[in-house]
DNA sequence: TATTATTTTTAGATTTGTCTAAATTTTATT
DNA sequence: AATAAAATTTAGACAAATCTAAAAATAATA
């Protein structure tokens, strides 16, 4: 079956709601899509006569087992769609996202399979995310949050969970990416707050509410 | 100012149709956007209330100086996207053009030019149209049809004007591609037809009505 | 538990792009 | 020039996706 642009775009926010809390409710996905909460309730008739969603009035919704599968789909030629800007094209790894959710919806198999095989069939994007495999599976990586990092031990960073333009900037601001070793060299008890140091960087103190967005490789 | 895919493909339209005849009239346009002349009169109010038409009442119409420049921005995408898509994921070049009606609307400039560095500023498509730069320049090559060309002069194909799958399956047959050298050995006074001559290939007679599409280079 | 607040849905309107059928204008042909 | 034919436009309708405002259901609280 095939999908409208807006239909891809609801389906996939859906897919990233339900990733946190099984059952997403109407106010959410409205705020995730920057839309009211009557559109939403509109399309989720829509995408649940499609047998997209399970819907019950009222009582929230999550995709069916078709519905995660159009949803890998989205985020399989978004995540492509993005290594590409980055690694072929030379864009800074915190620009690329607005264009990939334009090229995630050019709807053509072949394209998105020749484009994987000449990217080498990467497993992860620019920010560290997996890229789901054309069946919809999903690689998966040891990763744990910063937060958890014991003193002292240098790790990579694997993934940014909050990937706003104000993260994305202020990691930029740290010299902190994807692949970047880092330390926590002290642990603010009082507020969570974190010193890490970056190789031939200053040592410098992050959030713990930033914190929370990073996580790093282990073994 | 910005344009929906809609009109993006309107204004493409009116222009290829325009390179051929000065004005363009509705029946024509209808046909060419596979719609219904009534379709074609509602866009042309609207494009023609953001001047990118002059546009008088069933007299027929043109682009203005700034729809032009919108037309060749669209144009430009569409081949910098088909020379990507033949020369770095390898389609077959009969194969692309669907792809690239979808790829030429998305929308960053910043891509565009990326894309155009990444593709080494090619300046000519798989097709052998030129590629307009970022200011609406098309660079020319000095081209004759074949239906022109002296008997027994070798000559390379540079472009082929009807892109019809039914044209591209054709000349696949007969391995003629940009590029290739071919030679007239006999033409037909009756019907116009010509035998050519295609390097290891057996000679083979092509209508009139498909030589007039095929132009080949000279200096 | 009764009442208030929040969340969600419905009803009805709007915009964009399309359509059919009818009316109008232009062009072609007796 | 009168009439027939073709091309074009108008009028009115429809589907998709959105919105506002009001109604209904659920959750929170006094």
């Amino acid at each position: 079956m095939n999908f409208s642009i807006s239909e891809e775009n609801y389906i996939k926010s859906i897919y990233h709601l339900q990733q946190q809390a099984g059952l997403v409710n109407t106010n959410s996905l409205a705020a995730e899509m920057q839309t009211k909460a009557a559109s939403v309730t509109d399309m989720l008739k829509k995408l649940s006569a499609k047998k997209i969603l399970q819907y019950e009035k009222y009582k929230g919704f999550k995709l069916t087992e078709h519905g995660r599968k159009v949803a890998l789909s989205v985020v399989r030629k978004h995540r492509l769609w993005e290594y590409f800007l980055v690694e072929k094209l030379g864009f800074a790894w915190d620009k690329v996202h607005d264009i990939a959710e334009e090229l995630e919806h050019i709807s053509s198999n072949d394209l998105i399979e020749k484009l994987q095989q000449f990217l080498g069939n990467p497993s992860f994007d620019p920010h560290g995310d997996p890229i789901p495999d054309s069946n919809g599976r999903i690689p998966k990586l040891n990763q744990l949050c910063v937060t958890a990092l014991p003193l002292n031990k240098s790790a990579a960073v694997s993934s940014v969970t909050n990937q706003s333009p104000q993260m994305l900037e202020m990691l930029k601001h740290y010299a902190i990416a994807i692949g970047t070793s880092i330390k926590i060299t002290r642990r603010f008890q009082f507020d969570g707050s974190l010193e890490i140091k970056v190789l031939k960087q200053p040592a410098c103190i992050i959030s713990e509410q930033i914190a929370k967005n990073i996580f790093v490789h282990y073994d």
